[in-house]
DNA sequence: CGGAGACTTGATCTGAGTCAAGGGGAGTGG
DNA sequence: CCACTCCCCTTGACTCAGATCAAGTCTCCG
């Protein structure tokens, strides 16, 4: 038996590596890790898969945002989600054996961890516990519908666009004098498809937050007054 | 090593054997399964575990209707979904080991199938495939979640109605001379649970349904007419 | 008989969709 | 350099579905 106790983690250094699905591979498996894994930085408005490709493989976001989208027939596509750092994406496809449904892009530059389709099963063969840590990233995803659900049946439009403002804050925000700041990685017509709301309305919505609450938004540039 | 071969498989006289989470069970799994499943009848309204209970295991719906309810903190609760014969409940709170966060009842005389916590933890060691088999139902409920909210923001609630008297009608309709009738097993709030409309919407919509449609509904009694 | 829910009906309010028009910025071509 | 166009975004007027509030009926059950 070889000893592989001197190979590195590919996800090592990663901010993420403990809830990595990666994180319980070792042994002989590793270096089959090692060498499928890679690291693919992606530019602003660059597409990671197509919707109707065939599944590659999984990816995890190290950096950055990316945008889950859904392409109508009509050529429209609606933004369905986002994708944060450390959120595993392209699972659904791979674990169904479907093409994916969905489109990524990403919104800002970024980076993101692939594995390819073929290293993953050889992976999920010799690291049974992989399929678990793929089956809690499922049920993340479905504690996240429910969530949503939950939300648009409950929650005002104003509240849910300031919850959303405050989650994109945490990622890309910086402190400033009068509070934190940042630049919107996502436009008006993104941001009414993940509310589910008409742009035209999220205009209002927006107008609505100014003049309430501690916000200053001027086109992409939004400031939390501190 | 003994012979299992003439160990008859538990689901292997249900008409849902072959989509079972339990069909890839075999060999020395096969007699651990055999000796913790259990059939419980459930009668009309009994609870089958509340929200906040520990998981004790998962279950199949074999017969009948299955409410998912969630219980807010004062007192009222929600229809959140049904659950059809063939069906897994319960797995989303064992996968995930917590207590379940939703309540279980069922809605017409039904049966499910359970098997216990640590029944399945045991099999699980020896049959790989049942945790893909269980990713299999989470991707299903993910996709049911998706489906939920693309209809709630796409379709109107006459249709959604429709759509849903139209399932109920396949599992409890029965043909009389002037169509298919049922016997609603759930009440109006439910309903408008269901839909995520208040009571008073869901009387309007019913209205408008007898009288735009095929429908004749008369309190619990729907004809769709042929 | 009385009370409690479940359900319906009516009147009114309101938030969001729709339609239409116009401002402003970026890119293009003359 | 300017005019033009396209697209994103905003604003206003109108409409409408559904929520809300209120009242009344029905059934079940003690």
């Amino acid at each position: 038996m070889r000893d592989y106790s001197d190979l590195k983690h590919p996800c090592g250094n990663c901010g993420f590596r403990d809830q990595s699905v990666w994180q319980p591979v070792s042994g002989a498996a590793l270096p089959m890790l090692t060498r499928g894994f890679d690291r693919l930085p992606l530019s602003s408005g660059q597409v990671l898969f197509e919707q109707g490709e065939e599944n590659s493989g999984i990816y995890c976001v190290s950096k950055g945002l990316i945008g889950i989208r859904s392409r109508q027939g009509d050529g429209k596509s609606t933004l369905l989600r986002l994708a944060y750092p450390g959120e595993v994406i392209g699972f659904r496809s791979f674990m169904a054996g479907q093409p994916h449904q969905t489109e990524a892009q990403a919104l800002v530059p970024s980076r993101v961890c692939m594995v390819p389709r073929h290293t993953v099963r050889q992976i999920m063969d010799r690291t049974p516990e992989l399929l678990g840590r793929l089956a809690d990233r499922c049920l993340q995803e479905i504690d996240r519908s429910h969530a949503h659900i939950i939300a648009a049946a409950t929650r005002s439009n104003t509240e849910r666009l300031s919850d959303l403002l405050e989650r994109l804050m945490q990622i890309h925000g910086e402190q400033s004098a009068e509070g934190r700041r940042m630049t919107l990685p996502i436009s008006r017509i993104d941001l009414a498809d993940l509310l589910g709301i008409r742009p035209e309305t999220l205009s209002r919505v927006v107008a609505r937050l100014v003049s309430d609450g501690p916000y200053t938004i001027s086109g992409r540039e939004v400031l939390i007054k501190a």
